[in-house]
DNA sequence: CTTGAACCTCTAGTCACTAGAGGTTGTATA
DNA sequence: TATACAACCTCTAGTGACTAGAGGTTCAAG
């Protein structure tokens, strides 16, 4: 049986955020000593790298909760998970492409100005204030 | 004079977010109408068109507040903008890479797992459920 | 037995918004 | 001038995923 603290060194998630997923209802409520502190067995501490995998990857705690229900209940189609997973991909892939945009836009104000001016003719805030500006030289 | 509705159609910013940049001191307190309506001029329209740019760009609040008291303040360094600017460029680019890998990862386990099975069966579930297998299939 | 780390619940805060209640204003139209 | 309705106002509280701290209790080692 593992303490709540030994769950969040094996897991790495923190010990308010493990009574907040107890909150959430993605973990069971523990088992708890006389003295009230909660006690997890090796199923407590799977169910916390799932969800600690989940996270990493992005999953809300809504669509983790789902995952755990289709874990629950093995006669459920696979297809529910992967109808959880797939949109991940998608949300993932367009993030990478937004964020690829920004890249190259922070990329290109941050090297034209190369800190030797003073601010009234600082092209990091022109391009900021001037959409028009940045417009023109893309 | 714009009112924050003609403010919001022309920036893309909504009513509420447009009250909250005032909140948060990036908007300057805007005039008012015999009835308590804020007006704005051109400068707020440009001052709030700045902040949506660098809030796109993912500036934070803060960041977004420090660019501003540079904006002005025409005589300080351009090299305080840049070092704004250069860190959220490195954190654009460790989400990128961070996103890549996730995305990779999240191919591989929607990839693998077609919807024909039971959930019992089901590799999505069991790759989060085991990074063990996780590691191994690398 | 003592001590201090680890545990507990509860409240509230973080960040960047967003929603809705209840009331007022502005403007177009009849 | 009166009416109607969209747009405005402030205020409170909520969203999602945590995080922080107060005040108290328990556990385990020495």
């Amino acid at each position: 049986m593992y303490s709540i603290g030994e769950l969040s060194k094996r897991t790495k998630v923190k010990v308010p955020t493990i009574r907040y997923y107890e909150e959430m209802g993605l973990m069971a409520q523990a088992e708890r000593t006389d003295g009230n502190q909660r006690r997890y067995d090796n199923a407590g501490l799977e169910r916390l790298s799932f969800i600690r995998q989940a996270r990493d990857l992005g999953f809300s705690i809504e669509a983790i909760s789902s995952l755990i229900e289709l874990q629950e209940h093995p006669d459920r189609s696979c297809e529910a998970a992967t109808n959880i997973a797939v949109p991940q991909l998608a949300d993932v892939r367009a993030k990478i492409k937004r964020l690829k945009t920004l890249e190259k836009e922070l990329a290109r104000i941050s090297k034209a100005c190369d800190g030797d001016g003073i601010s009234g003719d600082c092209y990091v805030l022109e391009a900021l204030a001037d959409h028009g500006l940045c417009d023109r030289k893309h």
